[in-house]
RNA sequence: GGCGCCAUAGCCAAGUGGUAAGGCAGGGGCCUGCAAAGCCCCGAUUCCCCAGUUCAAAUCUGGGUGGCGCCUCCA
């Protein structure tokens, strides 16, 4: 199947074409570690995670890198606040940042390289930039001279003239040229630092991604991915570098994510309306975070709202009471049904064919997810009222589109979970937080069950109106009665 | 000032030339002692407005209106 990306580059979609065919290179600028991740970066790392899930599905070989910033001004003054090392402020925050991962399902990728460990490389790329001219030492500091560098511009689409208004110039630097960028700066007191050429200093915040994405997918690779607001300066001035400094063009395709919004606006932490990924998983289960992610295209803009967040998290429960209900339904038939013909073969089949369809045509994920509500309505169907009485058909006709579901679902990273387990898990929760005595819904079920054995319906109907007063929703079924926090 | 994005039902959201996916909420039906859950059916003659191109436009072009982003650390 044809695999389409919308490549910033050239502002279209176009199929993605490996350079070394069977395999891509993949790389995704990280965060830099000096504070607790908020749900932008959530939005990111969940969406490359698919990403690179999904081309891992059709068969690439996939070399995900994605780096750690951590050594940089924010995490030195973070560091300088808390009267501790910068190294003790990133490894903190990388720790963090992990759980956060791994709690919204994403994978770690192959290699997350940290700058701090990469100083040789980076020296390197910029002692080539200033051989191939492009660079220049001033003072203490090594910049990028942006003028000299034909092409500067040619993924935001901006020219340097029309900079020019909204220049600003920072008054400590040494630049010839307001739009010329540092590749080192010289170490100020009390700032950590390493040996250079050009004496101790630390790297400039891009060049470290020219510089390690070329130490672990080559000096030009398949993808290069980040957050919109990325584009400039931070992805237009590694390509300067690398190109520069390597003489060969950088990445071959750039995809970018649009913003997590809070009330149609960007959500940052100058605008101080950000949530962090901990915040929102005290309310609700992180998977149900990660399908809200993934319900709008990665490009659009997402507006995050608990409106939004309880429409994910109802669906979800409606996704994995489906799932209980398979497991139970399943218990019940024979065990190896053996193969042969399936109902509803051809709702089966489109179901994977759908969702490998919309996620090729540049991993729109919101497609894909609708393409599966079909799966999970056929479940319910065959659980309610099969069509047949062959036991042993339907048990397969369960299995294949299940199978089916799941199959889509990892390439999401949803639906993973034991359904008897979220289930329990979500309860529990609520449970908690509304101060629910467990204890007693299950004597108060218990109780209406003799009612209605007695056929006393109107107790038992007094019954199941003391639980919801309490919130808690009763369901009858033939194995017995359960019960769910509303 | 420069560059760019967005506008689809009450809400969320796909769809980039061939006659509007999906979800939530709502209405009706089936099921149920009654419910709940589930399943089925119903819901935009229409895609911010105006003009144009075309046999055909939510989709393309031009012009408006409204909202947002980047150009400064930012995912």
């Amino acid at each position: 199947m044809e695999l389409r990306v919308y490549n910033t580059m050239t502002d279209r979609k176009e199929v993605l074409v490996p350079m070394v065919p069977g395999k891509l290179g993949m790389y995704v600028c990280g965060p830099t570690v000096y504070d607790m991740s908020h749900i932008g970066h959530a939005r990111v790392y969940v969406t490359f995670d698919v990403v690179a899930r999904f081309l891992r599905s059709t068969g690439l070989e996939v070399c995900y890198v994605r780096n750690f910033t951590d050594i940089d001004d924010k995490i030195i003054k973070r560091a300088n606040e808390e009267g501790r090392a910068a190294g003790e402020v990133s490894e903190r925050y990388i720790e963090e940042f992990r759980k956060d991962m791994a709690l919204l399902g994403v994978a770690p990728t192959d290699v997350e390289p940290k700058v701090t460990e990469h100083l040789p490389e980076i020296v390197a790329l910029i002692e080539r930039i200033i051989a191939s001219g492009v660079g220049y030492v001033s003072g203490k500091d090594v910049y990028f001279s942006v003028r000299d560098h034909s092409g500067y511009g040619k993924l935001s689409k901006r020219r340097l003239d029309d900079l020019e208004a909204g220049a600003r110039v920072d008054p400590n630097e040494q630049k010839r040229d307001p739009f010329d960028f540092a590749l080192w700066k010289g170490a100020k007191p009390g700032e950590p630092s390493w040996p250079s050429p050009w004496g101790e200093g630390r790297p400039g915040w891009h060049i470290e991604c020219s510089a390690m994405s070329a130490r672990y997918l080559g000096e030009t690779f398949d993808l290069h991915a980040g957050g919109k607001d990325l584009v400039f300066p931070h992805h237009e001035n590694e390509i300067a570098q690398s190109e520069a400094g390597n003489g060969k063009p950088f990445a071959r395709y750039w995809i970018h994510n649009g913003f997590v919004q809070i009330d149609n606006e960007k959500m940052s932490k100058s605008l101080g309306n950000f949530f962090t990924i901990r915040d929102v998983l005290q309310k609700v289960e992180p998977e149900a975070l990660r399908l809200f992610l993934l319900s709008t295209h990665y490009r659009n803009p997402i507006n995050f709202s608990d409106v939004a967040l309880a429409d994910a998290s109802r669906r979800l429960d409606y996704i994995y009471e489906t799932l209980a209900k398979v497991e139970e339904r399943r218990a019940a038939l024979p065990s190896e049904p053996g193969e042969g013909e399936l109902l509803e073969s051809a709702r089966i089949a489109a179901l994977g064919a759908g969702f490998n369809e919309a996620m090729a045509d540049d991993f729109n994920t919101a497609d894909a997810i609708g393409r599966l509500a079909d799966g999970f309505a056929l479940l319910n169907e065959l659980c309610e009222r099969p069509k047949t009485k062959d036991k042993a058909l339907l048990a397969r006709t369960l299995v294949a589109a299940r199978a089916e579901l799941l199959a889509c679902g990892m390439i999401l990273g949803l639906f993973t979970q034991a359904p008897g387990e979220y289930l329990l898990r979500r309860r529990t929760r609520l449970v908690a937080e509304r101060g629910i005595d467990a204890a007693e819904v299950e004597r108060q079920i218990a109780e209406r069950a003799e009612a209605r054995k007695r056929k006393d319906f109107a107790a038992a109907d007094r019954a199941r109106d003391a639980l919801k007063e309490l919130g808690v929703e009763i369901m009858d079924s033939a194995s017995g009665t359960s019960w769910k926090v509303l």
